[in-house]
DNA sequence: CTTGGGTGTGTCCTTTTTTGCAACACATAT
DNA sequence: ATATGTGTTGCAAAAAAGGACACACCCAAG
């Protein structure tokens, strides 16, 4: 991409907050950068920095523009990816923002069968907090996000959309094993094992006790599902998590999901979804008409569930 | 705008369907032109234009790449108009492309209304026939499409739309002009004025004729809307037109506008809008607002009427 | 078939632009 | 005050783009 250079250097720029900084990224001299700044801003007739003794900042017009600069690169990518797509192969990348409720479960298992039928197409999957998640996808640097619990939805379009009503993981062995459902307060009492606050489904547990009037003190606390997940194996504690359906792994076969009591928790809400009118790659697309399709015949069963 | 010069230059080309007709145009050297396209071709990795002994086409890549580069254009536009806008002054350019019935009258009264509040805002007005139109749009060399009988509305988002029963126009001293509504039969035999086939009017009188086993044969046939009402004014025949509320101009008090007798003749379909999902610069956003409100506060009234 | 005018493209050379290096002026934090 | 960071600016070198010309090619008319 020589094309549009100048574009990368601001970006680059107020990703790193400083122009000497962004010229070691770019491998050029800063001065040289700088030269190009001034004469961007020059040929728009627009400032786009605030010059500052530490650095620059975005200035308000800035702003604007570095989203047009960003819309335009993921849209080259958008454009490059339907050229491979009419000549046949699918290539790609596909960028996917989660919070950490997600991750290793559910994902790997999808991606993985796409990749069996479109090698050309790889991924990138990180998690992050849910405000972090939606500014992924608001900067671009993200196709797709699947999250537990939003919390603005502000510029997301939805792709799907799910109640999920959380359940402990126990050990198979544990005595609560044995019931069916789960009261509040035995999770509570029983060495609970959960995320800091600010994660969905800390969130909901506190809103439930706050309810009831319960006092939520976890015994290990954690933004690891995993290690969470591995300490109720075994025999830590509850921890909770997203229903069997979605999270279930054959390799976990100690441990064991239980519901809670009808009504002593309130649903969370697990959500796919992209930037607002957006155009994704072809590869993002086909990717989240798997992951969308995946949902609808998960809901389908499960309402069939319902119904028998 | 330095930067983004090469895909000027590709476009260029693509207009100009050759690389010499296209250099011309931008006043550099074939040469110099035919290698920033062959820079540019190799740095994607993808072929965009088919050589051919008479100039050069584009490829079906080449096709998704300029477009790529015309909303890229387009964009930008936006991002300046809202930089502009966000420093108090509202300023920008607004470019309407409308069918020929449009043109003279509707129009210019709401732009120069909108410019004695704006005057840094310009404007282009220009008319095609239908198919051109919406071309216009989809190539973004039009922001906003006011048209007559749209073709296919393809990718083509409704601003505002109102269903329009065609007037037969006349001098105020012709002796049909005493009737309140005029029989089709009656407007064939008098001289009709019509635009050529293709356009919308003529098409809906067309089809009227069908419908009834009549024969349409205009005694005069010219796609100036306003020679032909020119031409009715002095009494050479009935022109057709959009009714009265739209088009009428205190300058033609001479000229009187008749319905045709109910069921006689379909209703026409007058459509206000832009491409599908294209954010439009704020200039053209206000503007289209304006040309919306007016259309539903004309709407509101005709209903009013028909209440009484 | 030949010819003429059109095309894209390669090569040499010049001109313009961009870059790197070093120095400067300035603001902030220690 | 000093030290360290910042953005910015000459000046010379390097790199990229441009212009002029020639070449190979194809298509249509003569």
């Amino acid at each position: 991409m020589r094309h549009m250079l100048a574009l990368k250097y601001v970006d680059a720029v107020a990703r790193a907050g400083s122009i000497r900084a962004a010229a070691e990224v770019l491998a050029i001299t800063p001065s040289a950068l700088n030269r190009r700044i001034l004469a961007i801003e020059e040929e728009l007739d627009i400032e786009i920095f605030e010059r500052h003794a530490l650095g620059v900042r975005l200035n308000s017009a800035g702003e604007l523009f570095i989203h047009h600069i960003r819309a335009q690169m993921a849209d080259l990518e958008r454009v490059r990816s339907q050229i491979a797509d009419l000549s046949g192969v699918r290539i790609g990348h596909v960028r996917i923002a989660t919070t950490k409720e997600i991750g290793g479960r559910l994902l790997p298992r999808l991606i993985q069968s796409y990749r069996a039928d479109f090698p050309g197409v790889t991924f990138s999957l990180h998690a992050y907090d849910r405000g972090q998640v939606e500014q992924q996808l608001q900067n671009l640097e993200a196709d797709i996000v699947v999250m537990f619990q939003p919390l603005r939805l502000a510029d997301m379009q939805v792709i799907s959309h799910q109640q999920q009503h959380l359940s402990v993981a126990l050990a198979a062995d544990h005595p609560l094993a044995a019931h069916a459902e789960l009261r509040l307060v035995d999770f509570l009492e029983h060495h609970p094992l959960l995320p800091p606050r600010g994660e969905g489904i800390r969130e909901i547990v506190e809103a439930a006790c706050v309810k009831k009037g319960l006092n939520c003190k976890p015994a290990i606390e954690s933004d690891d599902m995993a290690l969470l997940r591995h300490l109720a194996r075994q025999g830590a504690g509850l921890a909770l998590d997203l229903p069997l359906t979605i999270s279930a792994s054959p390799t976990e076969a100690d441990l064991v999901y239980r519901p809670f009591k009808a009504n002593e928790i309130e649903p969370g809400f697990l959500f796919v979804g992209q930037l607002y009118k957006r155009t994704l790659p072809v590869a993002a697309r086909k990717f989240a008409d798997r992951l969308r399709e995946m949902f609808e015949l998960e809901t389908n069963a499960l309402s069939g569930v319902a119904a028998n």
